[in-house]
DNA sequence: TGAAACACGTTATGTTATAACGTTAATATG
DNA sequence: CATATTAACGTTATAACATAACGTGTTTCA
């Protein structure tokens, strides 16, 4: 796991912001919503939505796709999460974002993502954008490679 | 169309890279997959590969999607074309590059990509990695939006 | 000319996602 | 509190996107 970092409190935060924000917009933090969020949270690597409906799904009763697909719009309406376009996964959002620009590095060994912020970056797309006389609306950044962690074990 | 240019150049001028490409690479422009490349730069919307399949098919031959798709893949190989990630469309390639990067402006009113080459982005993105510790691979940027035509049309 | 590699045909199936409509639960309003 | 309204969820069906696997024809080249 990244950088030996508390898992649990990841997930705690990631389900207090969503408390949060469901607040302040408004919205409802259903049971269902909520554990898409903690399964979501269970990692660093995207899931995708027939492996959340696995998970969803008990002995009694297998979850249907529209259900999860349902929770991840809404969960994606909030900035909760984000998804990975290259490989239709969904990933938790590290940070609150007013955008809903989403930029990760995503590791091809271990398959571990990493949300970059990087102002920088954001500068020098807009001024391009600008340039171009492009109005940006969201913006999507997904870096593949190798992570430092898989790049030290050589 | 974008900024009234002349089309059929584009469409020449592709096919014209993509034998060159070919004859470099000791590849072979088949006649599927020159057809594909051609349908492709009919536009430059995405296409998808359904879409390409139909147009490939006619009254007496209808394409399966086999063919189809590894037309696409061939032409990603050589960097002939680009898959738009979060439209599941491909798109012809406007340079040539050496990285695989693809990187566009996705006007969301008339659906136009415009692909973007700016030294600066690739320079701070590169720089970002390497703070990080991550080995870039593969980079995609897909900047949605307006475009300039558009944002003039109000 | 025959072996090897490449390209394509074909069938089947896997994966990802949504439409449409009915039911239940939460919330707002008189 | 009753009931109207909206939001969420259940359910069935199907759409949209993509690949596995295996057979056949074509090209290349020794």
């Amino acid at each position: 796991m990244r950088q030996n970092h508390h898992h649990k409190k990841c997930i705690k935060n990631a389900l207090r912001r969503a408390e949060a924000v469901c607040r302040e917009h408004q919205s409802r933090l259903t049971p269902i919503r909520k554990k898409v969020l903690e399964l979501i949270w269970q990692s660093h690597k995207p899931i995708k939505a027939y492996d959340l409906l696995d998970q969803l799904s008990t002995d009694g009763h297998i979850e249907k796709p529209p259900t999860v697909y349902r929770a991840l719009q809404f969960l994606l309406d909030n900035q909760l999460i984000h998804r990975i376009e290259s490989s239709n996964g969904y990933i938790g959002c590290e940070f609150e974002h007013k955008e809903k620009d989403s930029k990760f590095f995503i590791c091809d060994q271990c398959h571990e993502v990493e949300e970059l912020h990087e102002p920088k970056i954001d500068k020098t797309l807009s001024e391009t954008s600008k340039k171009q006389g492009f109005i940006p609306n969201q913006t999507n950044i997904e870096i593949h490679g190798t992570c430092a962690k898989c790049a030290n074990l050589h």
